[in-house]
DNA sequence: TAATATACCATATTATCCCATATAATCCCA
DNA sequence: TGGGATTATATGGGATAATATGGTATATTA
C-alpha cells in the first residue's frame, strides 16, 4: 500500500500543469493507473488525492461491507466527483478548473502527505489550517502524540 | 522490530549529508525503505526519527481505528511533517533545511537511541536537555530505574 | 477552425552516484 | 597477548543523473 509523507511545494504553470513530487510518484510506481485520483475535500478548501488502488479497495468494500444507506450514498458521490489525472512524461498532472477553484489555488501547490492519501493545498490556506488544528488540539487538551500506539511501535 | 541504542556524534558536511551510525543502519536492514523517516520533535529542538515500518503501522491504524476529527488531523500533520530520507551508497542521509533549522544543527549531529525510535540533536542542546532532565528527576524524587521490568530481564 | 489538451524538447537546479582518503574497528597469526 | 594486516566506517569533493519547469509543436475534439 502506498505511503505518502512530507510536504512539498511545486509551481503550477499557465496550462495548470504541476509536477507531482517524485517521492509520491515512487509510492505509486506499482499501481496499474499511472497517475493520481483527485477530488474536492469535504471539510476543507483542498484537494484529496490517492492512487487508483485505494479507489479499487473502496469499490470492493462497497460490494462486500454492510454500509448504511447514507454511507453508501456518500461514498458513491465520492466516485462521481473523482477525477483521474494521468502523469505526463515528466510526472506532471493537469489540474481541472473545478478542483483549482475549490482549493483556491493560484500559483503554488502544496502537496501534503497524509499516510495512505495526500492533499493538495494553496500553501497559505494550509498554514491557516495548521494553526487552527494546533489551537483546537490545545483547547480540547488533545496530546499531539499518537494515542493508541500501534502494535510493533 | 528495530531497536536503537547508544549515542553517537557524526559530522554534517557542506551538502548537509551525515552518516547514520552503522549500528542504526543495521537495525533498519530488513525494512522495505532503505533510509530513515525524520520529523521535528514537538517538545524539543530535535529531530525524531524511525524506520518506515513504524510509519506504515501508524498509517494502517489511521484507516482501521476510530479517531476523532481532531486526533485524525494531528496524526495527519505528523505525516505532512515527516521527511523520507534515503541512504546514499555509504549510509548517509541529507538533512533538509527545515529540520536543520528546527534542531539548530550546525556541524555535529548527535544520534540518540531511544529504543523503537531515535533522535538527532545538536550535541550542545542535548547536554542542556540532559542536565534539565536530571535536575527535574531529583526535584520530583523520580528514581532513574526501569520501572516495569520487562519480561525476560 | 478555434480551442483545448497532449506530446515533445530544452534547460536550470538540485540531488545522487562514484571515487579517494582518513580514521577506527576487527581479525589473524606469531 | 601483541602488533601488523585487513576490513568497515566516516567524510570530502567532483562527475553524473534526476527533477522541476518553461516553452513549442502536434494531435483532438467541439
Amino acid at each position: 500500500m502506498a505511503l505518502f509523507l512530507s510536504t512539498i511545494i511545486n509551481r503550477m504553470d499557465s496550462k495548470c500543469r504541476v509536477s507531482v513530487p517524485s517521492t509520491f510518484r515512487n509510492s505509486l510506481k506499482n499501481q496499474s493507473f499511472k497517475g493520481i485520483i483527485a477530488f474536492p475535500s469535504y471539510n476543507d478548501r483542498s484537494i484529496d488525492a490517492c492512487g487508483i488502488q485505494r479507489m479499487e479497495n473502496i469499490s470492493n468494500s462497497l460490494d462486500s461491507e454492510n454500509y448504511s444507506r447514507e454511507e453508501f450514498d456518500l461514498i458513491s458521490m465520492y466516485f462521481g466527483e473523482a477525477e483521474q489525472l494521468p502523469f505526463d512524461k515528466d510526472g506532471r498532472v493537469t489540474l481541472p478548473k473545478k478542483l483549482i477553484n475549490h482549493a483556491e489555488i493560484d500559483k503554488n501547490v502544496m502537496f501534503v502527505g497524509l499516510g495512505p492519501t495526500f492533499q493538495l493545498w494553496n500553501p497559505e490556506s494550509y498554514e491557516n489550517k495548521k494553526i487552527n488544528m494546533i489551537k483546537n488540539a490545545q483547547e480540547k487538551k488533545i496530546n499531539p502524540r499518537l494515542r493508541p500506539i500501534p502494535k510493533g511501535m
